[in-house]
RNA sequence: GGCGGAGUGGCCGAGUGGUUUAGGCAAGGGCCUGCAAAGCCCUGUACGCGGGUUCGAUUCCCGCCUCCGCCUCCA
């Protein structure tokens, strides 16, 4: 049974779906303006390592992730804030539909280069606008909402009781001007807490979509709300994000879920905490961003970033640097090297013992820490057989996601060699077999120049390309 | 001001009321190697500060300090 920090009880749950055998699971995905930076996409593992927790248990996983391709304003007074995409798009020179479409399809790139599998869909905002008028239509009839023409549509934030029951504010103390922004409130709203669910367009011409209440786009949080009801239904076995969407984002969609269902619809809220680069805060504004294109360039294995992360637990904030990264690079390749040498073995049965301990640790709160230690102990066990070892953790993998098997049955020696190294190699084999040393240690320095790294093995010389 | 989280050995990072108090990276020593690389073995006793509870606290309670996040778009 898989356990996970729900955000709204403030402890650990047992995840049980509520209709059996079938988990549902929604994940606030990214609004496309720009790179996913490592912060994002540790984010985006939380659901996936949930997910291949969950299979585990045989559960049919439904994981649905949205793409918010129609930004939000920066706040509630209309004519100050700005559409990211749209801000974006002038930036590029480009159109808004071209941003958008260019930044998802890097986002999902980016998934699949660590190993994050594809969501069941990925509804865009832009594609779901009359949803989002459907709800808002019924939380007016509800009572829960009310048009201010000209401005837009509020959420009445008081006609929803249990109103701050993920952050832990309260009504009266969620005050405007505390933060950032200073002393507003939008015009129109009736209570400082009440939020946008249709915003008028105001001057603004480009992304505008018609709507009983005027022309406008939608709010922000409204989004979610209708596209996790339409995808998911009225129940939702898990809801993951970050951190930072505690509040306002998620209260906010909860209240709008919750008061046209009639009842609580996510069963666990869950969170992942924010990721320090190097001890600084990952943000645009201090030029602190690492993309995984930054890794990857770094000639690391984007699973390296994966392992990394992994060496952590998701609701713990967790300092990542390049130290982290290079440790993780170092110990997946010798993972997969292990598990090719392994391979070769006959193959044995599984061992259950460590198999049940890293199941385990990954159902208490994907403790993948405690998981990798357990790996290791596996790894450096004199008793248990190769071929043991190879099923154990291939089948682990398939939890972990760390391609561990992609050095099997590959050969030794990489085949093409530039021409002029087969050469060099030649030459210094001659050379180590007269115990020429000086030659033989020249000819690697050249090698390596050509970017052939050698070494020597007792059945001959080994090459590898980087 | 309100809300949420955290301070563990050079760095990262689990965990626990007390008997062997993870693991990784880096470091030092050794084995192996022609020399390297890789690998293997060994070494390193830490829990922000001050009180309290307790036979005993890093672990529980109180206070304080510091850091991070949210209350504005934000993973």
């Amino acid at each position: 049974m898989l356990r996970l920090t729900d955000t709204r009880t403030r402890s650990v749950e047992e995840i049980r779906p509520a209709t059996p055998g079938l988990l549902k699971v929604y994940a606030c995905g990214p609004t496309v303006y720009r790179f996913a930076h490592v912060g994002n996409l540790r984010t985006y593992l939380l659901s996936d390592l949930i997910v291949r927790a969950a299979e585990r248990h045989n559960l049919r996983v439904e994981l649905v992730q949205n793409i918010t391709d129609v930004g939000h304003l920066q706040d509630d007074t209309l004519d100050e804030g700005e559409d990211k995409v749209l801000a974006q798009a002038r930036a590029e020179g480009k159109s808004a539909f071209d941003v958008a479409r260019f930044y998802e399809a890097a986002f999902h790139r980016d998934l699949a280069a660590l190993n994050i599998r594809p969501a069941a869909a990925y509804p865009r905002a832009s594609d779901c606008i009359g949803l989002m008028l459907d709800l808002i239509a019924a939380l007016i009839a509800a009572g829960h909402a009310y048009a201010a023409p000209g401005v837009g549509v509020f959420f009445d934030a008081r006609s929803f009781p249990s109103y701050g029951a993920i952050s832990g504010n309260r009504l009266d103390e969620v005050r405007p001007g505390a933060g950032a922004a200073g002393e507003r409130t939008a015009a129109g709203k009736r209570f400082h807490a009440d939020w946008a669910l249709w915003k008028s367009a105001g001057a603004a011409r480009a992304r505008v979509w018609d709507s009983p209440w005027g022309p406008g786009f939608p709010g922000w949080h409204v989004e979610c709300s209708a596209m996790s009801l339409e995808f998911l239904g009225r129940t939702i076995d898990v809801h993951t994000g970050g951190i930072d969407l505690r509040f306002p984002h998620h209260e906010d969609e909860r209240a709008q879920s919750d008061a046209v269902a009639g009842a609580e619809v996510v069963r666990h809220w869950v969170h992942a905490e924010h990721l320090l680069f190097e001890g600084r805060k990952m943000a645009k504004s201090t030029g602190n961003v690492v993309l995984l294109d930054d890794v990857a360039g770094g000639g690391y294995d984007p699973l390296a970033l994966r392992l990394a992360y992994l060496s952590g637990r998701y609701r713990q904030q967790m300092n990542l640097s390049w130290d982290a990264i290079a440790a993780a690079d170092k110990t997946l390749r010798r993972w997969r090297g292990r598990v090719a040498e392994w391979a070769e073995s006959p193959s044995k049965p599984m061992c259950a013992d460590y198999l049940g301990r890293v199941l385990d640790a990954v159902d208490d709160d994907l403790d993948t820490p405690t998981a990798l230690v357990a790996l290791r102990e596996l790894e450096r066990d004199d008793v248990i057989p190769p071929g043991s070892k190879f099923e154990t953790f291939a089948s682990v993998d398939g939890l972990l996601g760390l391609d561990l098997a992609r050095d099997v049955g590959r050969p030794r020696s990489a085949p093409e060699l530039p021409a002029e190294a087969v050469g060099l190699l030649a030459a210094r084999e001659r050379a180590r077999s007269t115990r020429d040393w000086g030659t033989a240690d020249r000819l690697r320095d050249e090698l390596g120049a050509l970017g052939v790294a050698v070494t020597d093995t007792p059945t001959g010389q080994v090459t590898t390309l980087r």
